[in-house]
DNA sequence: AGACGTTTCAAACGTTTGTTTGCGTCGAGG
DNA sequence: CCTCGACGCAAACAAACGTTTGAAACGTCT
């Protein structure tokens, strides 16, 4: 880590570490070490840890659910968009928000599923207070387009299909890997995505009758 | 924590805290303590924090990997399963492995998110050198109820639908108290597997053609 | 009774953790 | 030139961690 402000050096360093080993596993030293910067520089400009990890969320988030916001307004008003657009628009959405950075996409997703199964109090609480809202938003755009699935329904396969998206692309690295040796082929990033979203997609809208 | 041997008094208390607030969040004089044992007795007894995590484990999967291993070899010669009776099948055998404790199948699916995002190193080479070999038996049946899906696709559906799996059932009550909010209906258990399972099979089943 | 291996216990070990302290450095403003 | 707030730094802090120790308590043998 060479440039940037400290507080910036910090946050670049801390992502990247949380998400290899988890945030209890992560002490403060590992980052201010491995960033170049005081021991003391996360509590002087963030006040304390938890204050760090909610930090770096929040940094990830911000301009994802903007831009997400925005993509939403902005659709063309007449029709709808198809339940695959919708997903594809996420997908989209999470990259561009990244800058197309595939690094820091991977990271992003990793985090999210620490975010979830860790079960840190303090940090459920600050995803649901400041992001709940924007996820209210796209469920009803979700209803749109499947309305023949009633809203309990949908609410729980949208936790499935968040669920698999999380838990896939956190993992997607280690994945990919074990696929290229299995099956010989090595698949791109956006080859997972569109994978996933056609499963997701099948789910989602996978009739009752048949169970 | 009052009856039992000290080993399953630790063994009874670490799955409940591991469960709860993750490994690295637990701490051995908190398992001890609740547990009603001396400090010294989960080295004593299994060597270290490691050992133990393994042995929580061990506990959950070797019963549960017995159970589906006889149900396989039991099935009738002629017809092969269908996908939905392979997905029930794991459903019923997690609930038979744990005596119908609810409690604890809660607990086994927590612990198995927990492995797969919190495990860094010992954790996840531990299940793979143990429990991959009945994970590759249980994926043929999967193939041969699903012959249309390549082993490639049918891989990587799989993993989609082991990230629903666990990060819905390892969320659960959380999931049913927002549920039973929002709409007034509070579902059982049972209720929720099917809903899981018929979203899973739309998904492994979903055709590539729509996409 | 006595000797033996197993288990339990209180106490301490040495690290590592997040956080705080006090002083040094720097640049902008009166 | 001096001051003041912001920032960086080495050092220290108390607390918590996993682990180890040595002796006491236990049931089981001959």
């Amino acid at each position: 880590m060479a440039t940037g402000s400290t507080v910036d050096r910090i946050l670049d360093t801390a992502e990247v570490l949380f998400a290899q080993k988890g945030f209890a596993e992560t002490s403060l030293r590992a980052i201010t070490s491995k960033a170049g910067v005081n021991l003391a520089a996360v509590n002087y400009h963030f006040g304390s840890k938890e204050a760090l990890i909610q930090a770096v969320f929040q940094r990830f988030l911000d301009p994802f659910c903007d831009a997400m916001e925005s993509q939403l307004t902005s659709l063309p008003a007449g029709r709808s968009p198809s339940l695959e657009d919708l997903l594809f628009l996420v997908s989209h959405t999470s990259v561009a928000a990244q800058q197309g950075d595939a690094r820091r996409v991977a990271i992003f997703f990793r985090l999210s599923g620490l975010g979830y199964t860790q079960a840190q109090g303090h940090l459920r609480r600050f995803l649901r207070d400041r992001y709940g809202k924007a996820f209210t938003v796209f469920l009803q755009r979700l209803q749109q387009a499947v309305p023949d699935v009633s809203p309990m329904e949908l609410f729980w396969r949208v936790h499935f299909a968040l669920g698999s998206t999380i838990f896939t692309l956190s993992g997607m690295d280690s994945l990919r890997a074990i696929c290229k040796a299995d099956f010989g082929s090595d698949l791109q990033p956006g080859d997972v995505d569109k994978r996933l979203i056609t499963f997701l997609a099948g789910g989602i809208r996978a009739s009752l009758k048949a169970s």
